[in-house]
DNA sequence: GATGAATGAGTTTTCATTCAT
DNA sequence: GATGAATGAAAACTCATTCAT
């Protein structure tokens, strides 16, 4: 019995957006030719195209997959919390587990700049917004002093956070946990003395 | 008698290092090809190679410069202030006055992933590396509750400030030097409240 | 109870057709894919393969449907005329208005040149040839001069009628009808005269 | 020594306009590709781009030079005589000779719809203007009874000229030059009988 | 130092066609 | 009769790089 082909229905659209994802993970929007994730899934390049009609539609729905999934975790860590700075941290633990560790998709929304896919760019920023939104309500909840810049104070985290996938290695001396507990105990002290 | 050709100084090197750093700033290093290049300074895209033997090579020149030019505007900076939490502000203040105004070779340094060309990659993480020490070294004089996590410290406001481009317009109610000082302020009023 | 299915009459082979015919004519056989033609009928493209086993045949089908839609709309505009100039005129009216207005089959008679579908050229001359022989006949009949070379005649008059939808704008000043008429007046007086 | 390489000033391009000519001639715009030149000059296909930027562009290049070569064939075969049918009949010899023997180049012009190329439609539909201007002066002098429609005169002429590459044969009864001047001949005779 | 032509491997995408269901 | 996924070959075009002049 060869290789199991029911054909219809286990289409290798799953496999194609994983290996999309795992792909643009890795090397970037450009860095990954049509064919670079045909192979990995073991197709035609051409075939690609009866899913996606275009590279940056294929982006689009990794994108929109990562945006998804993060989201999900995000939120999912922040069921029953109601400490408002408890609840940013769960957040960003979150956040970097999905981008550090488990999610090749969430990971593609963190690396690629929309720019990167000029016909569907604006797509993709509308996409990362949904999300970032989130966080400016967590932001907003914040007991903080008035007068704070929390647009600042969001910008700061989650720029700090997108970048640690550059210098964060895999068992390091902090998980992924530690480094975003550490991060928003950065500016919590800050924030509550001033209050 | 034809226009007049100072032969040896002349020479349009610099215009095309200019070029480079202004195109991959805006685009990206896979986003611009030699020819773009060679067009905006108005050569032939094989004269290039009298400059440069690669691609790559001519990365790591604009890189080269713009960790040169960045690190030459930190130190101005620094000169002649003592207090370690200024130090500090007055470093990010150049920093991202550097990469969000001035100086496209900067901005390459902070854009361009040194992944992005293989053959040198190893070469620009080290002349990042360069750069970063000087953050490294003014984190480290910071007078912070023992325990602290310096690392994280420095890797959380340079991530933070190397995002800003991202999200950063000009003309906004912020300028580069106004996001500075509050980043650092963010961070060191937690610091100063923890001790 | 579903949208009545005819089972057998409804199949969507004459609406293939006249897609196919439709967009032939406006764009060529090259200009026209399989997808193009499937699309415009609402099916997928491999459907297509349930009526014609290839993309020739499907040509084959229409320029057929063309070569006996014109010949019959000539042929009907023969019945009862006599007079052999009359006949010329008569035929040239329903060629000229079937492909510049009726007849996207007909049309594509006229556009589709046979060496575009090499597997089918020959039986597409073949086609042609037998519609093109009714003009053959009709003008054997036209009391002319001796030693007219009727043949050139003949391809003088059909090449002028098949180059009009080149230019024939509708709306113009000119019906199909006009100019039919004029182009065999433009030859009639000549072998009048000469007889 | 191996074959010769000026490399500079010899370049292939007029090589590569012969050849594209030669192939758009006998197969069509959509029937020939750029690998199809490239092999016919022994050049790489992505070689061409040094020469032309698209194959739209280098359709344009080969139909410029088409109706700049018939257009002397025509002007040259125009010089002195001063009869106004003679000098219809003179152009259209040297029209159809052009395009039944001699000219790759014109037969292009002929062949191929402007609208097969439809980046560049216009620029060759001007180009083919340009040049049937010429008969459009031509028909203007010809002494025939007010009323005559000289638009649709021309029209037959070139479009029955135009098709003549579909039937004509080589080392047939007939030559370019008789099929023109019986062409001619047809319609002379009827008009002056008319008047 | 500079050029214009050329290369070869690569890019995304298209398309007629196949076939198990 | 119809489908959706897949194929393999080919399309136009790009690009870093080379090299004789």
């Amino acid at each position: 019995m060869p290789a199991r082909r029911t054909t219809h229905s286990d289409s290798r659209l799953p496999a194609t957006l994983d290996a999309a994802a795992r792909l643009f993970r890795a090397r970037g929007y450009e860095g990954v030719s049509m064919r670079d994730i045909a192979r990995e899934v073991g197709m035609a390049s051409g075939s690609l195209y009866c899913h996606f009609e275009t590279k940056d539609d294929l982006l689009t729905a990794v994108y929109l997959k990562g945006v998804e999934q993060i989201s999900a975790a995000v939120r999912a860590a922040l069921e029953g919390g109601s400490d408002p700075w408890r609840r940013l941290e769960a957040a960003c633990v979150a956040h970097l587990e999905s981008i550090l560790r488990d999610d090749d998709y969430a990971q593609v929304v963190v690396r690629v700049r929309p720019g990167d896919a000029a016909s569907v760019g604006s797509r993709l920023v509308e996409l990362r917004n949904s999300y970032e939104g989130l966080f400016a309500q967590l932001v907003e909840a914040l007991p903080v002093p008035p007068r704070t810049d929390r647009s600042l104070l969001r910008l700061m985290l989650i720029g700090a956070m997108n970048t640690a996938p550059t210098w964060y290695r895999e068992g390091g001396r902090a998980t992924p946990r530690d480094i975003a507990r550490r991060f928003v105990g950065l500016l919590r002290n800050s924030l509550d003395a001033d209050a």
